[in-house]
DNA sequence: GTGAAAGCGCTAACAT
DNA sequence: ATGTTAGCGCTTTCAC
């Protein structure tokens, strides 16, 4: 480690360009290119003495120098509703994995679906010079976003679309997942299915999933849709919001589908505290398929998203922008998920 | 936004401070003034001037630019062995939080319990000119480490230590909390306990547990240790682990000790698959509980770690270190887990 | 109360 | 094949 007076007194402890530079005995711009891979503009020896250098002096490049200068970070920037859900957090490896594969860093905020913080964390985020944003929003800031792309910032949503589309969206085809569920439990003999979310507001998956669901009221299912805005942090009244959906239905054979894996969780809670029986006195299902689903009583029925998938894919289009501009007409890709049968559904 | 010319015939599409001093009429040292909250400095026309032609200019400042300077980031970095797993997102979620209260960023990496990944984001981080790291080491970096000690790296380890104590640790205390789980169910007259964990090797927190399990098999349970490293890969292979843990100790009541939660549900699928009744068959419980624990079979006994609060805790820390500078005796903290008691343990 | 100027560590246009 | 020079956008010393 160097360490010496800088002619304004201060001490140094870092080796910089400048530094390597007087050693290998060339100046600072040969350094550069050699740091930039430039061989074409040095001498072998050149090149041999300056790798020498470096190696012996420890010499890292300072990236926010780099950076300043080059007007780009390799930093992409990730903001998440909730990261320690488990949908996000492995949506995040995936893109963890994808970023590091392309030489890019990853900055992560959590906003905990706080449109005020979606907001301040994006600018932030720009503030850091980020190269481009990957976002799962709240759907609750929508003109903020607009003034985004109008700045053509380059931006990826993942999970959650938003209309008009302005932005690449990658996510999963629950739409169609959920009329196949349900087309399913109809087909076992369910007579009445609840439709039981976390309050939909204007969160798109959610929207969709209460679409294809009333679809199917319509449709197959012959019913009035039943739908219960779930409070995960209150599990009593859970419990009975439970109640009410089997006392309402009486005799009828009775299935539960949860818009995403927490209601999921909540509602096994609930039901387990009830002791009820699965699927005899309640069939259940629905997004999201987490790791225990094959080990809850008869094993719960589920819809698989591919996570890491939506992950991996929203760095690829999200590098694609970056690198051509943002100029091409936004595309939404949706990626398959995958129906899970198990005994929560058979009757 | 503005666009213009410069010397050089590029566009240039951001606002600079020296477009706000230009418009406010004042130096970019007045502005930077302003940037800082140092008001003293000017008068209180000069600071409403400033506040209004930043607010319509749209101004926000490079922070790129500001670090370079300043030397400072505000930005932690976060290395984590594996992101996805339950235990390390709710972590994450408590370090996010407790620097975007203290008006820090986090950068953050997952290098899939892989030495040489870690040892690549470290430096990276520092590349990045991050102000401070907290990581979840492989323990396999323990020379690397030594050296950014002596390099007075600011850096706090979470979960799992290293010997010798050369940073801040922030962890739980599994080692009593293990003991205290293997008491309970030596209590509850469980004859034989195995204790299944992933391979062990140098990893801190699975040492402690096979410590405190070899610690009570000399002790309270007068019984050989029996030691399986569960490769969650391979769910055959778990099987025939369970399969030869029963065979092994015949009419005894027997009882799966699991060193994590990752192995927990491993060894549920393999209970699960192979037909046997909890507690009946084989008792269970140990490391974590996560959500679905109380659902499964009879409800899973299981330590719980406060997850979110070592997150927060090692940023409270890190935050001393970088602000005091790193002289001061590298200190350990063990959160206290807490035993959840239930059926899959109750004799 | 305010500003000029130097410089953080690097890159790149333009020499030679 | 290599160097000179002028910045990137900001902070900070020092001067007035």
């Amino acid at each position: 480690m160097i360490e010496r007076e800088k002619a304004n007194g201060k001490v140094r402890t870092n080796v910089t360009i400048a530094d390597v530079a007087l050693r290998a005995g060339c100046s600072k711009t040969t350094i550069s290119r050699y740091l930039n891979g430039k061989f074409e503009f040095m001498s072998a020896e050149s090149k041999e003495r300056i790798a020498a250098v470096i190696e012996e002096m420890n010499y890292r490049p300072n990236n926010l120098a780099r950076s300043l200068k080059s007007s780009r970070s390799r930093l992409i920037g990730v903001i998440m509703a909730d990261i320690s859900n488990p949908f996000s957090s492995i949506l995040v490896k995936g893109i963890g994995d994808a970023c590091a594969a392309a030489g890019y860093h990853v900055m992560i905020a959590n906003m905990d679906n706080d449109p005020v913080r979606e907001k301040e964390y994006i600018l932030s985020m720009l503030d850091q010079q980020v190269d481009g944003l990957i976002l799962n929003t709240t759907c609750s800031n929508n003109e903020f976003l607009q003034e985004m792309a109008d700045r053509r910032v380059p931006m990826v949503l993942v999970d959650r679309a938003i209309e008009p589309a302005i932005f690449d969206v990658v996510k999963t085809n629950d739409f169609q997942a959920t009329l196949d569920l349900l087309q399913y439990v109809a087909e076992q003999g369910f007579g009445k299915v609840g439709f039981f979310s976390q309050p939909v507001g204007n969160i798109g998956p959610r929207l969709n999933r209460r679409k294809a669901y009333r679809q199917m009221c319509d449709g197959r299912l012959k019913q009035a849709p039943q739908e219960y805005a779930v409070e995960i942090s209150q599990p009593e009244a859970v419990k009975e919001q439970v109640r009410d959906f089997l006392q309402r239905n009486g005799e009828e054979k009775k299935f539960i589908f949860t818009a995403n894996g927490v209601a999921m969780l909540s509602l096994l809670h609930a039901i387990n505290e009830l002791g009820l029986r699965i699927p005899e006195d309640v069939g259940i299902g629905g997004f999201d398929d987490w790791s225990w689903a094959s080990l809850v009583g008869p094993g719960i029925t589920t819809i698989a998203q591919p996570s890491y998938d939506v992950g991996a894919k929203s760095v690829e289009r999200l590098l694609l922008r970056i690198q051509r501009g943002g100029k091409a007409k936004p595309k939404t890709f949706e990626l398959p998920n995958k129906l899970i049968l198990r005994g929560s559904s058979q009757l």
